[in-house]
DNA sequence: ATGGCTCGTTATACGAGA
């Protein structure tokens, strides 16, 4: 099965490059972040008439999160939002069955938190500790993928720069302990990590200055799958070609392949 | 880097992103 996961930096902005995506990758999953779309809004019929059935969890202009599956595997059971996330309103997790696949996914955009010590942070730290919860409770009933955008970056490897990020969020011990909480919790590999153990991968490059073609970016984005279908990982990497070209978002897609 | 780009907004400057 492939699956992938693309923070698109709003759906509708993004749908040429998402329906490209499609074509050329024919996932049979991929999950979606940021989608600042209203729930009337989501582009259903564009996705149906590109092969692919979704859910979603919308909230307007900020946030988003769906879960879109290759018509036939099925996409069922969704539960939308993160039970004990400070704001259920901010569209930021949801969790589906696709049932042709035999494995349950969710699709997850973890609050940025701007500011350490803001009470945006504050609400970051608890958004992990809900996911890990959530993904515990998941990962008991069977096998499990998780995929999203997770602004925490692993390691100092996976920043471009790390003295440049000194004291700012993404890096602190306080987020990648929650992080490792969320693993733990799951029993999940790090996909692109089990992989690729010493490269760091990014994701995410910021639009300005040139940040992507000078290589300044940063590994955000995960895949985590259960440990149990772990050991089919078999491929796992970044497009950067959907970072490139005409309107990209800021985030490349990453993908994985597991037997 | 000192917020330099891109998104949505009952817009026409601003907030958010990481």
């Amino acid at each position: 099965m492939k699956l992938a996961t693309w923070n698109v930096n709003s759906l509708r902005a993004r749908m040429p490059r998402v329906t490209e995506f499609l074509a050329l990758h024919a996932p049979d999953v991929l999950l979606l972040q940021e989608t600042k779309v209203a729930p009337d809004q989501f582009p259903a019929d564009e996705l149906a008439d590109a092969g692919y059935d979704a859910v979603h969890h919308s909230g307007g202009q900020w946030a988003g999160v769906a879960i879109v599956a290759r018509t036939g595997l099925g996409l069922t059971d969704a539960v939308a939002g993160l039970p004990g996330e400070a704001s259920p309103d901010e569209a930021r997790w949801i969790d589906a069955d696709v049932p042709g696949l035999g494995v349950r996914v969710a699709s997850v955009y973890v609050v940025n938190g701007r500011e350490v010590d803001s009470p945006w942070f504050e609400d970051k730290l608890r958004f992990l500790d809900a996911l890990a919860r959530r993904a515990a409770e998941l990962a008991a009933a069977g096998p499990l993928i998780v995929g999203g955008d997770f602004n925490v970056a692993p390691r100092d490897l996976d920043v471009y720069d790390p003295a440049a990020f000194a004291g700012a969020t993404h890096v602190t011990p306080d987020e990648r302990k929650a992080l490792a909480r969320v693993l733990e919790a799951g029993t999940l590999v790090d996909a692109f990590h089990r992989l690729h153990p010493d490269e760091p991968g990014f994701t995410w490059w910021d639009y300005r200055a040139g940040n992507f073609h000078k290589g300044l970016g940063l590994r955000i984005d995960l895949l985590l799958v259960s440990e149990a279908v772990a050991g089919g990982l078999a491929t796992c990497g970044i497009d950067r070609n959907f970072r490139k070209g005409g309107k990209p978002s800021d985030h490349a897609p990453l993908l994985v392949e597991l037997a």
